[in-house]
DNA sequence: GCAACTTTGTTCGGAGATCGAACAAAGAAC
DNA sequence: GTTCTTTGTTCGATCTCCGAACAAAGTTGC
């Protein structure tokens, strides 16, 4: 979004004491090395060594990268080995799903340092929701304990479509309680950092990218199956939002053109076969047939499906079979028009693992032009319930390692 | 594809005499402009009057820019026009379709300069092919009359897939008796210029983005509906080619999960209901119950069908309904997915303009999550049975002013 | 018609970024 | 130990691009 325009070296003198265009190249290669020497950055930079040192030098001021050691020799001069300062910041990332509110607190690497949840509905109830937000923010940052002032920013994932050049402006259509509310002013005036959104399926494919089952795959989706299904897409090794910020809607993706009507107009979309409704739906039907099962027992959740169908209870498990039967047509469809090269599930069903991908994967490889490459590309993601707000917090991550001087720690002692 | 890299000035040195860096983005913005002065050059770029001078004086070298003139005053000096030369060189553009072979040479501004073209069975002949394609080359640069001398490159449009990582390697999946064979070599040695290949339906999108209904849209898609149906999608203002260079597979989007088994192992792929074979076949039924109608005066073709729904025939108009309600399944599917700002058709079925459009457009809007927003970007293509062999050209084109130095003139006296 | 202001295009010096060569420090290999 | 490597720094050299100054050519107002 801010991205530093090439040939626009004036946006950074005054503001910024050292290099422009290679720092952050060079900050990015130190933040995903780890552990590296001024001689290393300059054999994978391409640069000269002695451009290295000087970047360094600039570096070595912002306190993210410090000098931690010697390393082993090549032959010659042990190197002095330079680190990225995973603590160096912190990061807040706020998940608002339809019924819940979460906030994570992380470092420079994705790490947890502090959590807050709640189930509340978010949809009908702006209010509530922006002071649990701004609550649940604070929380974090007493619990963590550091500095208020190393907070970089605050990213924020919303369950609706996300106007790339409105960023601010909640889809009416998806939200229609929060009409001119704004939860980020609020925490933008609270916390005085900037504040990113985007949507929800989006930032936990970001979040797979950087940290789970999507790291170094340039092309591949995000699936959210939960309430609704959404999807989050990385094309080229970036969000794809398409034209107007709202790609990735596979929940409406038809299966049946002569099924159910939904409620976004068409008829037998995805949403309408494997959403929660539709599962709780189908689970109470064949309970007429079984009412044995240990399904029986409690109320009809979706919780209660998954858990029953881990301990590989008859109806759960048919239950779970179909759905992974109509996902598996429309990430068929996925595949054959964005050609991803692998398809990461989340949400409460990926619990599943191959009690979901097994049956999921036969029905892509039946129904795929190229099948058998693309089907084993099919995975659950690796960040748990937390993904999004994990996600959240990296779309700041991934601003300020492109810009530099968003880091508090840039230009203050 | 090839691409200066920002941070590597000594791939230019040596090679080329001027700057490198900003002498494709002048290019490119004089090319747009068509004509334009150095100080209109100097504040469009955000350069400054002393840079641009330099960098213009490169390019009158090349002859690829002239002065033609002087331009009206703004209130002093009056400024010296500088004009692209379209007529500076000569690009070849190649369709193998699955049926035909075209040929165009175009300008550097994708007029058609020759056109040569011929019904062929690509698929199954490429020794014959390939004779042709060369015969055709040779026999337009001939009716051009010019020095091939100017040539630049050729573009190769083949309906199959593209790898872009090993773009010669035809896929074997859609044209086994291609295996090993390669009309790009014999191109190459006969004619010693940079041979570029893709995917016809996404050359189809490259040149309806250039010169056509795509021009200033940068995330749309190119669906083909021809012997079969394929698509070709921008994304951020260029092509999208997924993983592996199979995106744009639309033709085997699931329609009916219980519909007619296709080829490709899916069932009730829109294929199955829009391909040619689909779309006769249902006319000879029809056909049954109305023999009075004019189709049923010749063998039913799909160029039958079309000329038949041009003059309004109940039976073709009919097909043709039912045709784009399929299509509007798959088209609706593709906006929730891919969020694209227009959806441009083209092949032999666009020639029905808002026959086809009407009846697509309604069923869209009925079946997609933002509808209205979305529908009224459904067109057709501008640029008629040429578009593909014009797109072939354009990737050559494309090339070159992103790369000056592909231009033959750049070099030469 | 003339003075004052504008715009264009060129020239030239300078700032900034980056590299290469040279060098000192520190270690490896024989 | 002597020789060869590697590391990190320093210091000019080079390249790109900009800004200031200037001449040429126009416009505008009186």
């Amino acid at each position: 979004m801010t991205g530093t325009a090439p040939n626009e070296p004036g946006s950074w003198r005054g503001s910024e004491p050292r290099q422009p265009s290679l720092t952050d190249s060079v900050l990015h290669l130190i933040w995903e090395q780890r552990s590296i020497s001024r001689a290393e950055i300059a054999r994978r930079a391409g640069l000269s060594r002695s451009t290295v040192s000087e970047i360094v030098t600039y570096l070595l001021a912002t306190k993210l990268v410090a000098e931690t050691g010697i390393g082993p020799s090549r032959g010659g001069r042990r190197p002095i080995v330079l680190e990225f300062q995973d603590d160096a910041c912190v990061i807040l990332g706020v998940d608002m799903g339809a019924t819940h509110v979460s906030v994570v607190l992380t470092d420079l690497r994705g790490k947890v340092l502090a959590w807050e949840h709640r189930d509340h509905p978010v949809r009908s109830d702006p209010e509530g929701t922006g002071a649990i937000v701004v609550d649940f923010c604070r929380a974090c940052l007493t619990t963590w304990g550091g500095k208020s002032r190393r907070l970089v920013g605050i990213g924020v994932a919303v369950p609706s479509p996300v106007d790339p050049r409105h960023p601010d402006r909640l889809s009416t259509q998806v939200l229609p309680a929060w009409r001119g509310r704004s939860v980020l002013d609020a925490l933008r005036s609270e916390f005085a950092v900037p504040v990113l959104v985007d949507n929800d399926a989006n930032l936990g494919a970001l979040a797979e990218h950087w940290w789970g089952a999507g790291r170094g795959i340039d092309d591949f989706a995000f699936i959210k199956v939960a309430t609704g299904i959404g999807s989050g897409h990385f094309t080229n090794g970036r969000i794809y939002r398409g034209a107007t910020g709202v790609a990735g809607e596979i929940g409406h993706l038809t299966i049946d053109a002569r099924g159910e009507a939904c409620m976004c107009g068409n008829r037998g979309c995805l949403a309408t076969y494997v959403g929660t409704a539709a599962l709780t739906a189908r689970a109470r039907h064949l309970l007429a047939e079984h009412p044995d099962s240990r399904l029986a027992k409690a109320p009809v959740t979706i919780a209660a499906i998954e858990d029953a169908a881990l301990a590989d209870d008859p109806v759960a498990m048919q239950v779970v079979r179909e759905a992974a039967e109509y996902l598996g047509i429309a990430v068929a469809g996925l595949l054959n028009l964005m050609n991803p090269a692998a398809v990461i599930l989340g949400g409460g069903l990926s619990r599943l693992g191959e009690r979901l991908l097994g049956p999921l994967r036969e029905t892509v490889m039946r129904r795929t032009f190229v099948g058998s490459v693309a089907a084993s590309q099919i995975r659950t993601g690796e960040l748990g319930p937390r993904d999004i707000s994990i996600g959240a917090a990296t779309l700041v991550l991934d601003a300020a390692l492109t810009d530099p001087s968003l880091f508090p720690t840039v230009g203050h002692s």
